[in-house]
DNA sequence: CCTGACACCTGAGCGC
DNA sequence: TGCGCTCAGGTGTCAG
């Protein structure tokens, strides 16, 4: 599932139905879901077997599982990973990953992953500016729902860049937790075409379209998140309903909300990018 | 250093 | 029906 608003709703599930408890034993069933785990999976398994889960964390896309060793569990949702709480005993999902029982014999957490680009892996937890992180997420940015997230550095770090402004909004070491859904979503609001080189984006349309960015997603994660299909759903496996309230991402060819005009679709690296074409006009000095 | 292209996967939906 | 193509909420790696 992928944006911020979605692995936050996974997030909260997991506080809520697997912090505190004690992990009996785990199962990998497909290596590629713990690849970025190097020992591999007879030390994953053997590292969690007996040890208790404290708390369910995230940053930006990332999760993770802080654990009572010290360490944690590091989780990535890829395009289709799904955390699913179940009852022992449920039949298997088609892609289930890796299956972790409890010393309770109440529900186990498993993950499922269609295309298995997301994963698993344990990790040390390292200071990071003022942060207690995984290790291997070190590099992520601050994502708008830290509370010690700062707007003015966001603004600092996307116009320094040089490039296009939907490319520095899914920079996740600029800021962290947007993808493509919303970066659309929050160039609509601040009426930016994607292609806006960010070199030229003066302070206040740069502070505007992060702060879209924070808004769109804040409302989002009230919805339940975004989607489609039931590839994207809580660990219950219930859906979000903010896929009713987008407008500009898969609207292609429907009227946009402010001006009417149809909403249309472009190529943006190997996927779609949605605007309006009156109120996000395209940069005059863009290729595109 | 920084930027952009590409690889990594599976499945759904479409036109022929 | 079936084939081949396109498309999909992401990111690590590598060449230039």
């Amino acid at each position: 599932m992928p944006e911020l608003p979605e692995v936050e709703v996974v997030r909260a599930g997991l506080e809520a139905h697997v912090a505190h408890r004690t992990i009996s034993k785990v199962e990998v069933l497909h290596p590629r879901a713990i690849r970025r785990h190097v020992l591999g999976a007879e030390d994953f398994t053997g590292r969690l077997a007996g040890v208790r889960i404290d708390a369910a964390r995230r940053r930006g896309k990332y999760l993770w599982l802080e654990l009572d060793s010290a360490e944690a569990v590091l989780a990535h949702l890829g395009m289709s990973g799904q955390m699913l709480v179940q009852p022992e005993g449920a039949p298997d999902e088609k892609h289930l990953r890796v299956r972790v029982r409890f010393d309770d014999e109440g529900p186990e957490l498993r993950f499922v992953d269609q295309r298995t680009f997301g994963g698993l892996a344990l990790d040390e937890l390292a200071e990071v500016d003022g942060a207690r992180l995984p290790s291997a997420i070190a590099h992520i940015a601050r994502d708008p729902m830290d509370p010690a997230f700062d707007l003015g550095a966001a603004v600092r770090a996307l116009r320094s860049r040089r490039t296009e402004v939907k490319r520095a909004l899914l920079d996740q070491t600029l800021v962290s937790g947007v993808g493509n859904i919303y970066a659309d979503e929050a160039l609509w609001r601040a009426k930016l075409h994607w292609a806006r080189p960010t070199d030229k984006l003066v302070a206040a349309r740069a502070e505007a379209v992060l702060a879209a960015a924070a808004e769109v997603m804040a409302e989002a994660l009230v919805a339940g998140g975004t989607s489609f299909d039931a590839l994207y759903v809580n660990v219950n496996g219930e859906s979000g309903y903010f896929d009713r309230s987008l407008d500009a991402y898969g609207q292609e060819g429907l009227p946009c909300r402010r001006c009417g005009s149809a909403i249309r679709r472009e190529p943006f690296m190997n996927r779609s990018s949605y605007s309006c074409p009156r109120c996000q006009p395209r940069p005059r000095t863009s290729s595109r």
